[in-house]
DNA sequence: CGAACGACCTGTTCGC
DNA sequence: TGCGAACAGGTCGTTC
């Protein structure tokens, strides 16, 4: 579920909640997670985000969180039961994960891709895509290519930049690939701001809803008109995923 | 290389 | 009302 602007909602939060106090117990209700009990308590030396993934570096040690898709964190009483809970000076943070798809782990097989923040992503990962044929949408979110980027955001970018998502890669211009980027900073940007998307479940570390939802142009608007042009919004299924696009406004070239 | 599919899971919504 | 199918923000492994 959480995508890049949702991971570093909690990422910034907790870097005000958790940074510098110390995880004193840690409660495992779920017995998958009774790995993460030792490797937990501790004082926390910071919190980072690596697309997705959340890493936290815990004495000596770095522990990542995957969320997976129904994966949040809560801080105070939990609206659901927890699959983890930790108590930490300052209060308990809870996992709350319906799908428990959530994952923590050691530092290992994190995903190769770049930032789209980075500077020259646009430029360094052009290079990668001159000779990919897969849809373009399938491309970004690849997280061996691009970092963050999930079926929300790569819907609502696409549509933006005015691109099909069945697109093959390698058949983007360079002046398109560039717009491209420059627009998927912009909509990220824009819904880091506003504390992410919030569609059913997912809540900041708060409780807060994230607000971009009332940004989404094309995400879930099956058979409703595009806010450009009117033509009613499409639903197919690339890679299995619902995705949604005017096919006015996103022609295939 | 990549597409297609099932697996991992539970909860909600929709159609009959 | 009840029941089953479809679907949901993510990733991984297998097969073709």
């Amino acid at each position: 579920m959480p995508e890049l602007p949702e991971v570093e909602t909690l990422k910034r939060e907790l870097q005000a909640e958790l940074v510098g106090k110390k995880i004193k117990e840690v409660f495992p209700f779920d017995p998958k997670l009774k790995e993460a009990r030792e490797l937990l308590k501790g004082e926390v030396k910071a919190v980072e985000r690596h697309g997705k993934v959340l890493i936290f570096q815990i004495d000596d040690h770095l522990l990542t969180l995957w969320l997976g898709m129904s994966g949040r964190l809560k801080l105070g009483d939990p609206d659901l039961p927890p699959r983890l809970s930790l108590k930490f000076t300052g209060g308990t943070i809870h996992l709350i994960d319906p799908r428990r798809f959530a994952k923590i782990g050691l530092q290992n097989g994190l995903p190769k891709g770049i930032d789209p923040f980075q500077r020259e992503a646009a430029q360094f990962l052009f290079q990668r895509a001159k000779c990919i044929k897969r849809p373009i949408k399938s491309f970004l979110m690849d997280q061996d290519y691009v970092l963050g980027i999930g079926n929300i955001y790569a819907c609502e970018i696409l549509f933006r930049a005015k691109i099909n998502p069945f697109l093959p890669t390698c058949n983007l211009e360079p002046e398109e690939w560039n717009l491209l980027f420059k627009i998927a900073q912009k909509v990220l940007e824009e819904a880091i701001s506003l504390r992410g998307t919030t569609f059913s479940q997912w809540r900041d570390l708060y409780g807060q809803e994230g607000l971009f939802r009332e940004r989404l142009m094309v995400y879930q608007r099956e058979e409703k008109p595009c806010f450009r042009c009117g033509t009613l919004i499409r639903r197919e299924l690339l890679q299995g995923r619902g995705t949604w696009f005017c096919p006015n406004c996103q022609k295939e070239d």
